[in-house]
DNA sequence: CTCTTCTTTACACCTTCTTAAAATCTTAAA
DNA sequence: TTTAAGATTTTAAGAAGGTGTAAAGAAGAG
């Protein structure tokens, strides 16, 4: 994936370089406006993928920003704001921004929020349609609130990256999901060498989900790409 | 469209009264869990629009809720905690938490911040089903999500290559692809000596997606220059 | 310490890719 | 139409690389 690109809407300069430097810093791509008009015509001409606002700028209000910005994009706007009073905030959040740090903000609290964001984007990509807290697949079962999985009457005794794995499979039910995707979101990180480790795990899922006489092929390797679940009648 | 459904997850009566009483009154439907086992409960059963969730549970951590109502679901999580430390904020975030405000919390900036997220929840629900991501061409079938082929109703087998040289053709259908083209989308490469490689790949894919009788004939060889998909009835 | 889970390694097995050679097709000039 | 040169398809076999499995060592929880 491209990395994000966000916009920088900061007048004072000492701020916006401390922003800058920490985007930097985590490998964020990022442009700067330093007044209203500015951050309009960049964020309609670059199309960021998050803005971050300072509301106190020379020109227009931010505010104003804001709502002129809404008329055509749905771009995330973080607001980052010395005004403290609950109306200044809610005023903001009504006219459209996403989120809203008083300065001063703690750098780590504003990449936090930009990650909850990011995540946020990746969802609406990828329209994970999770939202059964009890998937069935033939006589596979798996309970998420309770975090067990059965497969017909008997509960399956599932290690912890088993259990992820299986998850991971069962969100996506017919779809490949690549070495480095499982990893990624199992390990959060993506080491070459995780793919031998990958494969011992779904060796021993398998042993234990396709063990039975059922003989039911829940999981299809891909060679050279993956593994994907296949939904089963 | 229905009333929001809000679960409120907070153990401290005074303080959840407070919350229910607001939302009442703002036209919002709720129910209560007070602790993290029957949050996690409600959550699976009663499945939610939107959570608001105290971290400080009698029973389990509030982060650890959090963990598991995301191993099966989207929903949005506003964390109300008494916290106010980056760690904790940070924790919660990057846990799945969508926002978090720190006790004591003005009624108002909650309400601003739920708008906030029913804004959004009403966004992603009209941007599904944008991303089809399914290519046909008479009996073919590509589904880039799931990465699958199918002729038909069968799924085709392909190797990583094929699959490659086929997407390839068909995000150009009707346009002539030149060998070097494909060579360098494919391997990233262009060595005269992979066009060799490169007829081969298209003798076993015609065998693949040309073999039934149905014979329609998908791709067309144009010598000297290279290949183009047609665009079959 | 003991038990479970995770990682690493080694190796047999299988799929895919490349290469080369033969067969077939296309094109154009005689 | 015949012929020849060049391009393409087909086939096959060996090389390269990916996968499944078992087993042993490492790490971590109780």
């Amino acid at each position: 994936m491209n990395k994000t690109l966000i916009l920088v809407v900061e007048d004072d300069a000492p701020v916006c370089n401390l922003i800058t430097t920490t985007l930097k810093t985590h490998n964020y791509k990022y442009i700067v406006a330093a007044n209203g008009e500015n951050a309009i015509a960049e964020a309609s001409s670059h199309n960021p993928d998050i803005i971050l606002l300072d509301l106190g700028l020379p020109d227009i209000d931010g505010v104003e920003v804001i709502k002129r910005i809404r008329t055509w994009s749905n771009t995330p706007i973080i607001v980052i704001s010395a005004r403290s009073e609950d109306a200044d905030k809610i005023e903001a959040l009504d006219s459209g921004a996403d989120d809203y740090l008083t300065k001063p903000f703690s750098v780590e609290e504003l990449l936090a929020r930009l990650r909850v964001t990011q995540r946020r984007l990746v969802m609406i990509q990828s329209e994970v349609n999770v939202n059964q807290s009890v998937f069935t697949n033939g006589k596979l079962k798996i309970d998420y609130a309770a975090g067990c999985t059965y497969l017909g009457e008997n509960e399956l005794h599932l290690t912890p990256s088993e259990y992820k794995i299986l998850c991971l499979l069962a969100q996506n039910v017919g779809k490949v999901l690549t070495h480095t995707f499982i990893t990624q979101n199992v390990w959060g990180k993506s080491l070459e060498n995780d793919i031998a480790s990958l494969r011992v795990f779904m060796a021993t899922l398998r042993k234990k989900i396709e063990s039975e006489q059922d003989s039911s092929q829940y999981i299809q390797t891909h060679i050279g790409v993956g593994y994907r679940m296949l939904k089963v009648e």
